[in-house]
DNA sequence: CGGCATCCATTTTGATACTG
DNA sequence: CAGTATCAAAATGGATGCCG
């Protein structure tokens, strides 16, 4: 298997012949938000074949970047968790995605598959630490079939897949309505009106959602 | 060329359809510390063909992350530079670096090629904001047949190939010597005290660089 | 030197069929 | 559902030759 290094004493292309090859960061963004099983991960991961999922997932565990592990009871299955260094490569996942939101985004492509998960880690992307400062909060979003939260606390926001335990706010809406929110075309406010998205808990805390990112304006390359 | 997508409207993704094949992000820190001929990215990036750096520069260029620009006079010979574009990559493949510098570098191997502008743009990665608040200072980098420079001002890091304008500093040193501080074997202080590094011009102001980094330790996957 | 074209051996990938 | 096995298609690398 990966054998193939680019033999530079230098940390970058270090870094790449661990994570470089085709799929593994978007492996590895999938992992982001938390265990994933065999299944899911193939799910989000259309056009990957099974046999390299399978290889991948084996290099990052020898390669110490994320563990086998089976799921506590009772669902008794086993996933995949990034290990602490598995997990750090984080930053990095989301430098990349600022990069694409403003250089690469526009419209969504016909045949382009979505995920609520990488919009919700896309909070994490343009949080802004200074307008969440001494806030703490917990948000609970069901897109589809899917449930994601996103914890602000210290500063910082987290983002995770599956339930939260004591939500503020729960919002709920369908894949497509959120496609339109991170395409920018439609703003929360005006989706909660019409409608399209459906808030419950405490509405103030829903509202100020929206205050704690700063996303510069996309540009052309 | 490269059509193959991922197919993901995720803003990671789509970046990587853009630089996520070989070699691609390894050519653009290349620029990332000034425009480069064709020969001098080939000599930096061994291993890779001809054709296929061809191929890449090509592929950058329609993409809009680089331009192909010719060297002003008496140079006049083609070079390519980044974009606005694909200059802000940089930030993307600093957070890569950082955790390469962590996770995935220890010593040299063998048969590892090593460039000193690889060094000097990690000087970007772990460059502390804080340290340099309100210092203006320019260094100059003499290493093996090689010279950069780094600019410090408005609490930010330039590093830059090319020697520098007026630098307040010059260290002269070995590509060998430059390697075993990166590696963090030897201080800066001691080599100056060994000899193995030349400064001249001001002198207080060579001693202050180490204290413009903080760099997290080495850690273990 | 800069850059492209061509040929070829080796890897990597994508898609699907298959097994426990 | 988790993963293997298999095979065709594509990408890579290395060498080499060419041309301005």
């Amino acid at each position: 298997m990966d054998q193939r290094t680019y033999n530079q004493y230098c940390a970058t292309a270090r870094t790449l012949d661990l994570v470089g090859e085709r799929w593994t960061l978007l492996l590895i963004r999938e992992l982001l938000t938390g265990p994933k099983r065999f299944g899911d991960l193939q799910k989000s991961l259309r056009g990957m074949g099974t046999g390299l999922l399978a290889a991948r997932l084996k290099h990052l565990e020898r390669e110490g970047l994320a563990s086998r592990t089976t799921l506590p009871p009772p669902a008794r299955t086993p996933a995949y968790a990034l290990t602490e260094a598995g997990a750090e490569l984080g930053p990095a996942v989301l430098a990349l995605s600022r990069w694409g939101a403003k250089w690469a985004m526009g419209e969504r492509r016909e045949d382009e598959s979505f995920h609520p998960g990488w919009a919700v880690l896309g909070m994490e992307a343009f949080f802004d630490a200074d307008a969440a400062k001494g806030v703490r909060v917990v948000y609970e979003f069901r897109v589809g079939d899917e449930v994601f939260h996103a914890r602000i606390a210290d500063g910082t926001l987290t983002a995770r897949h599956g339930p939260a335990q004591e939500p503020d706010a729960v919002l709920e809406t369908s894949d497509d309505v959120l496609v339109e929110v991170t395409e920018g075309r439609r703003t929360l406010a005006e989706l909660v009106r019409s409608g399209a998205v459906t808030v419950s808990g405490d509405k103030q805390a829903a509202r100020r959602l929206c205050t704690f990112f700063r996303k510069p304006p996309p540009a052309t390359r």
